[in-house]
RNA sequence: GCGCCCGUAGCUCAGGUGGAUAGAGCAACUGCCUUCUAAGCAGUGGGUCACAGGUUCAAGUCCUGUCGGGCGCGCCA
């Protein structure tokens, strides 16, 4: 949390202790209580800015009901020199204090002084992430699902960062495995449809179906014709592959850079194999004794006495090549062991939960503490939905709707916004009608609309003659209508939420509390005039606006959301 | 059959790690622009927190069971 509600928070503590150590010594507690209590915040702010569960918390020691202890308390409390106001006790035993202006004006003062640092924390200093996210098979174009993991990842590692840990972003291509023969078959079978269509296979059912795969096709005929029909079949998938792997990954590169997403790495699967790795990883294991021999494959021992349940699993397939399993063991060792992260955070699809625990319990075996290292969001699928009615979308036909075409219909804007609105393993709805409305009903709009309309007030009072200027504390302290300590208030617990949302990996703490942000704006800005008549209390508001247009811009260009001057 | 996720207002979702009368936004209705952006604000109606037990001063939140929805359980990735 901030500093300042730092302060508050130990001052809140230091009271209650002198007022227990009072209630000591006139007698009034036989001792001074011991049980650990907490400060809240109260759902409901009219109870106050901070309360405190003490008294309930207290009443089996004391052998006193809550009301009575929490009564006492306030009788020899004294909030003296402190940023507390007003201290009451209410409801079963709560005791609540309420915040003067001084606090508030501090706040503000805080926040100009601190400018784009206000909101970050240290909380992950000394840490070293990694983030890996989307990692879209580079065999098709990328889809819905890659997405919601691309506004995830991004977000989350932007929130990490702002939360103190050194964040790298990185993207596992998977050019390699079984993929990558289907792939290649695939587009063997288009290339001689379309080179020598009276003598050329159909294309298995459990190929690639899709339209981008004849497309690709299409295009070495076109730069090379049918020269590779002289070739093996071998030479020629090969060829093929050459070709189009790099087009589908530079497609990808294209498209992510499109959606704002700047990667530190892109890690190609078959390096792992190149450099021995995987091999390596696979003597390792055999090494520790954790492998053996079955049916002319080699498998990974996972079953033990402790857990019935794990299986074990495949690591050399009988035809001796390793399995993606073995691969992505190999993977994380680099990121955890051979380049030192700390931590590894995986964004998959919800369909690849069954893989987590394997993996963690893999890396466990090899001494690298899969279990906290390795952390796994997963991400439920999205539903699109349009008019209402829910956009089906089939791998199968080849009429999926690819984050391309996403992004060219939608404001890049509200899909980072929209997909970082709800919790990753929720189930969520995207309704692409909303996230192209221009209108109030789309979150981004009024969240943005709030900054204009803070920039504008800034803009119009200054070309009246009454340009931002610094305030001292007293004029701030002047802020003490309600919808303006709301906002003040909101505007405090910014590091906290920062903290919150890194803990919890959860950038949707962040979306969110830039909607409670926008909205306290637009009541301040409905309730209280900047341009009233008394210049200290202007200037004041002004200060005010400043400060949310300041927080705001700045929350919004972490998840590279624009932040327009004027709407 | 076994495992993971979810179930809160008509709809989409919050609910700070157990706290006070469960909150927003859409949708519906009613007001508010001669002055700083009406892409806004104020107000009204709307709930058996899926269901049943349990843990305690206190349960939407924790534990068990049931029901309903989504997804997994390959020498696929």
């Amino acid at each position: 949390m901030s500093r300042l509600v730092q302060t508050a928070q130990e001052q809140l503590r230091g009271i209650l202790h002198s007022a227990a150590q009072n209630a000591v010594v006139d007698g009034t507690f036989a001792a001074l209580p011991t049980g650990a209590w907490r400060i809240e915040v109260p759902a409901n702010r009219a109870h106050g800015d901070f309360s405190a569960n003490a008294a309930m918390v207290w009443a089996k020691e004391l052998r006193t009901n809550p009301r009575m202890i929490a009564q006492a308390l306030v009788d020899h409390a004294d909030l003296g020199d402190t940023y507390f106001t007003k201290l009451d006790a209410a409801g079963a035993g709560f005791l609540n204090f309420t915040l003067g202006a001084a606090y508030y004006a501090d706040i503000l003062l805080d926040i100009a002084a601190l400018g784009d640092d206000y909101g970050q924390s240290e909380l992950l200093a000394g840490q070293k992430i990694n983030v890996e996210f989307i990692s879209a098979n580079p065999t098709g174009p990328m889809h819905m699902g890659n997405a919601r993991g691309g506004a995830l990842g991004d977000c989350l590692a932007a929130l990490l960062a702002r939360a103190g840990a050194q964040v790298s972003r990185e993207f596992y291509v998977n050019d390699a495995g079984n993929q990558i023969n289907k792939f290649a078959l695939s587009l063997d079978v288009r290339y001689r449809q379309i080179v020598q269509p009276d003598n050329a296979p159909d294309l298995p059912e459990d190929a690639y179906q899709g339209a981008d795969i004849t497309a690709l096709a299409q295009q070495y005929v076109d730069a090379h014709g049918d020269a590779l029909l002289s070739l093996s079949e071998q030479e020629r998938r090969a060829a093929l592959v050459d070709f189009a792997l790099p087009k589908n990954i530079q497609s990808m590169r294209d498209t992510v850079e499109k959606y704002r997403i700047v990667y530190d790495l892109w890690y190609f699967e078959s390096e792992l194999h190149k450099s021995g790795a995987v091999t390596e990883l696979i003597a390792e294991m055999t090494a520790k004794g954790l492998t053996y021999e079955k049916d002319g494959a080699l498998w990974y021992r996972a079953s033990n006495a402790a857990d019935e349940e794990s299986k074990d699993e495949v690591l050399v397939r009988e035809n001796g090549v390793p399995t993606y399993f073995a691969a992505d063991i190999a993977y994380h060792r680099n990121k955890l062991l051979t380049r030192g992260f700390d931590t590894a955070i995986d964004i998959w699809g919800a369909d690849h939960h069954g893989h987590v625990a394997r993996m963690q319990g893999a890396l466990d075996a090899l001494g690298l503490d899969g279990t906290h290292r390795l952390k796994v969001i997963l991400m439920q699928l999205v539903r699109l939905m349009s008019e209402g009615e829910v956009v089906r979308m089939s791998k199968r036909t080849g009429n999926a709707i690819t984050l391309t075409d996403l992004l060219e219909e939608i404001p890049i804007d509200a899909v980072r916004f929209l997909f970082n609105l709800r919790e990753p393993e929720t189930q969520m709805e995207f309704d692409l009608d909303l996230a192209v409305a221009q209108g109030n009903d789309n979150p981004v709009y009024y969240c943005q609309y709030a900054h204009a309309r803070a920039c504008s007030v800034l803009r119009k009072l200054a070309e009246a003659g009454h340009p931002l200027r610094p305030c001292s504390r007293e004029e701030l302290a002047r802020l003490q209508a309600p919808a303006e300590t709301e906002l003040i208030a909101h505007l405090a617990a910014l590091t906290g939420m920062t903290e919150s949302a890194a803990t919890n990996c959860d950038p949707a703490k962040i979306t969110r509390y830039c909607l409670e942000l926008a909205g306290l704006y637009h009541k301040f800005y409905a309730a209280c005039r900047v341009n009233c008549e008394d210049d200290a209390l202007r200037a004041a508001r002004l200060y005010l606006c400043d400060c949310t247009r300041s927080v705001l811009r700045r929350q919004l260009e972490l998840f590279k959301i624009s932040a327009p001057e004027e709407m």
